[in-house]
DNA sequence: AAAATACTGTGCAAAATGGCTCACTTCCCG
DNA sequence: CGGGAAGTGAGCCATTTTGCACAGTATTTT
């Protein structure tokens, strides 16, 4: 689940500018306003997407209903590429958490920057070779952990901190709904462990969410 | 986790004899006998590895002892490619699960022909974006289903289906152990659930063992 | 073929989780 | 500004899952 921290950080390399260069004009920019919805599971896919400015939320639906939120994507990440590789369907939908600035850009004119341009796929090779490390770490993550851990891992990872380590304010906005869609657990699971957390100093209320670096030792430790 | 099936049918674009034709001579046939280790987590990662022939499993063990297996792996798939994504150690480990025929591939030889062949790194795209898909998939079984039926949806992976939907042998000689390792839970839920699974006529055993298709019905329906 | 190993089927108590309910508190919108 | 919707903190109890422990059955090895 979530991205935007580590893989934003891996993919400083995926300069924005460069990138606009590469496709031509089949690409529109979109400014989205916060809660719009990009696209829904179900809809034709057609496109892929890239994150210019903002936060992007993946969620799922199960047949029961259930809902699991897939990835919080930010700045410098890809969502929507299923389409490439022939789904021709969205598996899951995508709403803007902020404001958002998106770049849509239609699956042919994508696969025929790939083909053509040798820095372009080179970066997107990069980009899904760093995707997939991640993935893989969530899918141990769940393999392994508690959903206390994997709790404290989501917000670790939904936290920037700064330069020097200092605790940052989380995604304003973020409910524990949300969260235990991301963990895979109930809401009355996390605010239960919130609540711990918070008694024992490892995040604090201050307007937003904030994440102190000690909660790494919930990760790490028994 | 596993993958061969999904994957491997979705790579049948990938044909080896071309995929070897780009490579040149930066590149080793390995023969791998049953139950021998590739690599070993923690060892120092330089190259990436290609199935020929046979199944490998890659498997990740935890701070605290515990082992999860990531995947299964069979013809047509690509492992360790997390070294191409800077990755220096290896985060898990590989062995044969049955005599393997690999293509080893140093990292250097591999980013060269990436940038150097398109037909190449479309190719790979098109892997790595169906790998990323198949993650998703697991991602979104693990945050949503219970140990039953991501042992149901695991055991319907391995099994091929031959032509006409006929069961197949799974992998032979996997034990419940493994089973356990991927599914993220105790062998002896495993032995559980695989004895109702056999009782209701779902698998049976015959020298090895076979998945009857009527098993989605533990994944479809509650 | 005997001995040593690996696998599997079960049973059980302890611990973790899922699902609800209910009482606040906040926040947003008309 | 009031009302309503959304988000939180708690508590409770039925289930599920974990963690062992053991005995019986294959498999391998020597």
């Amino acid at each position: 689940m979530m991205s935007s921290t580590a893989a934003a950080r891996k993919n400083r390399e995926f300069d924005p500018n460069t990138f606009l260069a590469m496709i031509g004009d089949a690409r529109k920019i979109l400014a989205v306003p916060k809660k719009q919805t990009i696209f829904t599971q179900g809809d034709e896919a057609d496109a892929v997407f890239y994150v210019q400015k903002g936060k992007v939320k993946l969620t799922v639906v199960s047949k029961t209903g259930k809902e699991a939120t897939i990835g919080i994507l930010g700045e410098g990440n890809f969502f929507g590429e299923g389409s490439l590789a022939g789904q021709a369907l969205r598996m899951g939908s995508a709403a803007a958490m902020t404001d958002c600035q998106l770049l849509r850009i239609e699956k042919k004119a994508m696969m025929a920057a790939l083909h053509r341009e040798h820095a372009f796929s080179d970066m997107f090779v990069a980009y899904l070779l760093a995707r997939n490390i991640r993935y893989e770490e969530d899918l141990v993550d769940q393999l392994f952990n508690s959903s206390e851990k994997r709790l404290a891992r989501v917000l670790l990872m939904l936290a920037h901190f700064g330069k020097e380590g200092v605790p940052e304010t989380v995604v304003p906005g973020i409910s524990q709904e949300t969260l235990a869609e991301m963990v895979g657990t109930t809401r009355s699971r996390v605010s239960f462990f919130m609540n711990r957390f918070r008694k024992l100093g490892f995040i604090h209320y201050n307007g937003g969410l904030q994440v102190h670096s000690s909660l790494l030792n919930v990760v790490l430790h028994d």
